[in-house]
DNA sequence: ATTATAAGCGAACAGTAGTTCGATTGTCAA
DNA sequence: TTGACAATCGAACTACTGTTCGCTTATAAT
């Protein structure tokens, strides 16, 4: 199951060079010396760096000139930060029902607001009709115990069912509140399990549990 | 006398120094020696250089590492890494630099491929220059207490420098991998605390982890 | 002319830096 | 086990590089 990722053909060692060469590069604008690499890397011999300098040469990572102190240059680029403006794709807005609160419901009619909605790329939805989609934004620690924590925004299907093992939010008529969990349906009963480990389902029928929709993502800011 | 100043107050040779230096660096990728600068503008005398090249010290034309070989960048490069473009409601696209998994680094390879990016809108950054931002995909659930699971993309800004109790992806040279951990410095040394109840903190010297950014925002897709 | 200051010169010095080499270790296939 | 090969290590060697210092030259104000 390896991902197969870039640096094919190159040793820990050999990224970490890299790695370090470019970071250093960037940092003093001028390329490190042989030993500059060893102790940051944590090699004592010059050799070593020397030899696997000469693999990133042989890979086409790097240039040296030799019998050169700091002769390294990198071959893709001097400047390692480039610009990471690109073309816009078309957002959609998504309604924003405001915050989940524990004992409240979530309000089934649309409200087109303007400034009550949040912009996202269409990918984030991952192919879903946007008009399907509304998002929350989570009050509260109730929902820790599904690693959402207060302050999310969560981006949710509207849909009335869910198959196993789909996260939702469900409106638990006879406790008066909304949750959200994990919905499995068996034997005739709904458990809603936690995605933290440690913490115990709730088992409801499936009269007393109204499912609201179906949660597709999870943004968390941090501050 | 002079037709015009091409730069302020230097003497032609001083003019000539500063020419060589940036035709060097633009060839070569790394800055000349002292002797290679005299060679080149006629000036046998090591010392002359360095007299010189203090003078556009002064003049706030490069800076100097002292007794470092080739110890010198030219100002105006330094600063390429403050670009701040505010584009009203286009997307920015972020660098995704793939899994973070202990035993292999980041990626600093350039993204040239479209997919190896993701595109947020700008309010995701918070007010935060895009191109200061990058994104991981977690692999793990070493933060699993931190809300942060198998799977998340997170959002990081690029710095290398944090408070107690950020959580930062880290580089640990001697280790040749990067983590993902809360991090603290205490009593001279760093100590990477996973957010995982049976997770042993690592602790490393400063000079040998490499913080490579904090996190901003957690993006979640659930299918 | 005198003086102060800037600029230049050349040599010597000490530490730095790339290179080389013999020896060792680890891996993998025969 | 054996052999081949990649990777590593430590040390030594030579050349390189920045710094320093005494001395000289140039310029301009006194």
């Amino acid at each position: 199951m390896s991902p197969k990722k870039p640096y094919n053909k190159l040793s820990k060692r050999q990224q970490a060079i890299l790695q370090y060469v470019k970071q250093f590069i960037d940092k003093n604008g001028y390329p490190p010396t042989i030993r500059e690499i060893g102790s940051q890397i944590g090699v004592a011999s010059t050799s070593v760096v020397n030899y696997n300098l000469n693999k990133l040469v042989e890979a086409g990572y790097i240039e040296r000139s030799d019998r050169v102190s700091r002769g390294i240059r990198l071959v893709a680029d001097i400047p390692a930060r480039k610009k990471s403006v690109k073309a816009a794709q078309q957002n959609v807005a998504i309604p924003y029902y405001g915050r989940i609160v524990a004992g409240e419901p979530i309000p089934v009619e649309a409200f087109d607001d303007p400034d009550k909605a949040i912009e996202v790329t269409p990918d984030m939805l991952g192919g879903i009709d946007p008009s399907e989609v509304f998002a929350l934004e989570v009050q509260g620690n109730s929902m820790i115990d599904a690693m959402i924590s207060d302050g999310d925004i969560v981006l949710l299907r509207r849909q009335e069912t869910a198959r196993n093992g789909d996260m939702v939010a469900v409106w638990l008529t006879t406790r008066g509140e909304t949750t959200l969990k994990r919905f499995y349906l068996e034997n005739g009963r709904v458990r809603l399990q936690p995605a933290h480990p440690t913490m115990e389902p709730i088992f409801v029928s499936p009269d007393e549990c109204q499912i609201q929709g179906k949660i597709i993502s999870i943004i968390r800011h941090l501050h």
